[in-house]
DNA sequence: GTATTTCTTTGCGTATGCATTAAATAATCA
DNA sequence: TGATTATTTAATGCATACGCAAAGAAATAC
C-alpha cells in the first residue's frame, strides 16, 4: 500500500547492486550502458544516472568507450577496507559505551550474537553472515554518528561480493562471538575503552584471518 | 597542450563546487535544476549528473520538486565529521609511521608546516588554512590507504565552506602547529603508537575548539 | 610484410521534448 | 467558515535524437 511505484533510476541502482552481488555481473567485467539499459529493459538515462552512484560508491567505474567495469578487489583493497572498518567501527562501538543504552536498547546486538550462535551450531554459514552483518550495522547506528553509518554501509558493501568466495573458504567462526560478546559487555558496562579496544581486535583479528585466507588461496582478485 | 576540453558535466561539478564554497550558493538554499542549468549555461543533463556527484559526497540534497538544496553544517554535523577525520587521520599518521619513510619524502610535511609558521608570523589565516590543509592532505596521503584518502577529502570538503566562516573569528592557531611537529617527529622516527596518539589529540583538541566557537557564537548553522 | 593514413563504426556526452506527478490554487460543499 | 475535492501549474524523470571523438578496420604506401 505504501508501495510507490520506484523511479527507474532506483530501480537501475538497486537492481544492478544485486547483480553485481550475485555475481551476475561479475568483477572485472566491462558493460556498455546501452547493454545495462537493454538488461534493465529502460533508457540510457536513468542507467547512467545510477552508475553514476554506483561509482561514487566504489562498486564500479565508468571508462569511456571501454564500457562500466565492474571493480574487481585486491587483497589489498581489502586491507584497505578492513582498516576503515576497524577504526569507525572501534569508534562507533567507543560512543554507544558513552551513550549508557539500557538493555532494552541493546536487545538487537543480543538477537544477533544468539542468531550467530545458533547458525554457528547448525553450520549455517548463511545465516552467519547474514547475523554478523545484523551486529555490525547496529553496532555503528548506536554510535549516533550518521556519517560512520554511511561510509561503514559502503565498505561492507564492497566487502559483500568477496565475502560469499572467503566464507565457505574458512573454518567455522567460532572463536568470533566471543569477541561479539565482549564489545557487547563493554557497551553495556558503559566501558568505552574496552568497547573500543575489544573491537578494535575483533576487527583486526578478522583482517588478519581473511588475508591470510587470500594469500593461502592465491586469490589475487575477488 | 595536456589540456582536455573538459565535459560539461565536469565542469558542472567543479563550478558548482566552487559556488558553494564561496557561499554563491549558499548553504540551505534551495535550486531548480533549470536555474542551475542556466547559470552554468549548459542543459539540465549535464547539471543532474553533477548534482547527483556532488549529492553523494554530502554537499547538498535532491528532493523531488523542492530543488537541489545546499546542506546546512550544524555543530552536530561538524562534530560528526571530526570524529571521522579524527578516525581516519591518526590511522594514516600510524601507517605512515610503519612505514619509514625517510626525510625525504616527508619534505612536504616540513614545508607545509614551515609555511604555517610563517602564515601565523605575518596574521595570514587563509595561507595558513591553505597550508594546514597541505599537511593533513599529505600526511593522509603517506598513511597509503586509498579509501582513507578519498573519505578525508570528502569530509574536508564539507568542512571547508564552514571554515571560511569560524576561521576568522577565533584566535591565531598558534598553538597548533607544535601538534603538527609532534606528529611529524613521530612519524620520522617511525612511533607508530605515538603517531597515532599526537594526531587524535591535535584533531579532538580542534574538535573542541570549533565546537566550543560554534557554541559561543549561538551558530546554529553554516 | 610492415607502417601509415584514411575510412567506418560505435559508444558517449549533451540537448530536447514529453509524460508524470507533486504542489499549489481554486472551487465546492457541509 | 473550514474542510475537502477538483483543477491547474510546473519541475522532474525518462526517452530519444544527434554530433563528436575514439577505437578499430581497411587501404595504401613503402
Amino acid at each position: 500500500m505504501t508501495d510507490r511505484p520506484l523511479s527507474s533510476s532506483q530501480r537501475a541502482i538497486n537492481e544492478l547492486r544485486a547483480k553485481i552481488f550475485s555475481g551476475e555481473l561479475a568483477a572485472g567485467s566491462d558493460h556498455l550502458e546501452s547493454e545495462l539499459a537493454d538488461l534493465l529493459a529502460m533508457s540510457r538515462t536513468p542507467v547512467r544516472e545510477a552508475v553514476l552512484t554506483l561509482e561514487s560508491q566504489g562498486l564500479l567505474e565508468m571508462r569511456p568507450r571501454k564500457g562500466v567495469r565492474i571493480l574487481p578487489l585486491s587483497p589489498e583493497d581489502m586491507g584497505e577496507i578492513y582498516d576503515v572498518l576497524t577504526e569507525l567501527e572501534s569508534h562507533a562501538a567507543e560512543r554507544a559505551a558513552l551513550v549508557g543504552y539500557d538493555a532494552g536498547s541493546l536487545s538487537m546486538l543480543v538477537k544477533a550474537i544468539d542468531d550467530m550462535d545458533t547458525a554457528i551450531a547448525v553450520s549455517d554459514l548463511d545465516a552467519w553472515a547474514e547475523a554478523d552483518d545484523r551486529f555490525h550495522t547496529e553496532l555503528v547506528r548506536l554510535g549516533g554518528n550518521s556519517r560512520v553509518v554511511s561510509i561503514v554501509n559502503m565498505m561492507s558493501d564492497q566487502v559483500r561480493r568477496a565475502r560469499t568466495t572467503t566464507l565457505f573458504m574458512r573454518p567455522l567462526p567460532t572463536k568470533s562471538n566471543q569477541d561479539h560478546r565482549d564489545v557487547y559487555q563493554a557497551i553495556r558496562d558503559g566501558d568505552a575503552k574496552a568497547a573500543r579496544k575489544s573491537h578494535r581486535l575483533h576487527r583486526q583479528h578478522a583482517k588478519a584471518i581473511l588475508v591470510d585466507l587470500l594469500a593461502k588461496h592465491r586469490l589475487r582478485f575477488l
